[in-house]
DNA sequence: CGAACCCCTCTCGTCGACGTGAGGGTTCAC
DNA sequence: GTGAACCCTCACGTCGACGAGAGGGGTTCG
């Protein structure tokens, strides 16, 4: 798969998708041409990306817990020295406090909804 | 309460707060000569706010959701029109997306994490 | 053959969220 | 009353995540 094709699919524009790569997120290989040619199943990796760097983490994290996350496929652990795990789990723990947050935040909107809804409701 | 005492507080920098009253965040009242006075509890909000930045949200979409966020004590909807309120719904949408994001990728940290260890513990 | 449409690299620009002084007033302890 | 520790307002610098364009090559269609 092209770049273009990718960026269709995914909804990333082409320019970030370069920049994926520069900064280690995706590795796609090349043909003769020079062409980067994606491989199966990238644009699923593409959105795993995006959705990370809208939730606020840096691309050196997502680079670091990216070989965590491809699916139970390949849950062989790649080398875990303990100091690595202990790094993975903090970021789980990062993760965490990401959720509390929203689903906190969340919540309080959707009690105002509700109480704004009731207010419209009963005033006709 | 001045603006050191609320960066000491909260681990937010001086700098990060006058640029959260510069994006209309968060309005201290001053005193005569010009200082910044925080009132009561507005640990509170910083703490909300650097929480949702950190969960990526622009300035911007905070200062929008920020009045619904206060708890029940004002859950007396200002001016709910109905426009406002597809705003807010949208927003809590927005905050859903994430929060799947990140459980999905909490959960296949915990997954790697329990095989890691497991792998770990077999073969000691 | 040439025009349209891909793709490449490189470089400079932008935007949000601050960091970092410069230059100057305030308050408090001694 | 002076030095240390606050506070203020500009204003410029920075860093991450791209946008936008220059300059150039590949391929496909008529």
């Amino acid at each position: 798969m092209k770049i273009g094709e990718l960026s269709r699919l995914t909804g990333v524009s082409v320019r970030a998708l370069r920049y994926y790569e520069e900064e280690g997120l995706i590795r796609p290989d090349r043909a003769g041409n020079g062409y980067r040619d994606y491989c199966e199943g990238a644009d699923e990796v593409v959105r795993q990306i995006r959705g990370l760097i809208d939730c606020g983490l840096p691309t050196r994290i997502i680079r670091d817990i990216l070989p965590y996350l491809d699916g139970p496929a390949d849950l062989l652990p790649p080398v875990p020295c303990a100091e690595m795990l202990d790094q993975v789990a903090a970021e789980r723990e990062q993760l965490d406090r990401r959720i509390h947050c929203l689903v906190r935040n969340r919540n309080a909107l959707d009690a105002y909804l509700k109480a704004a809804r009731r207010a419209a409701r009963d005033r006709t």
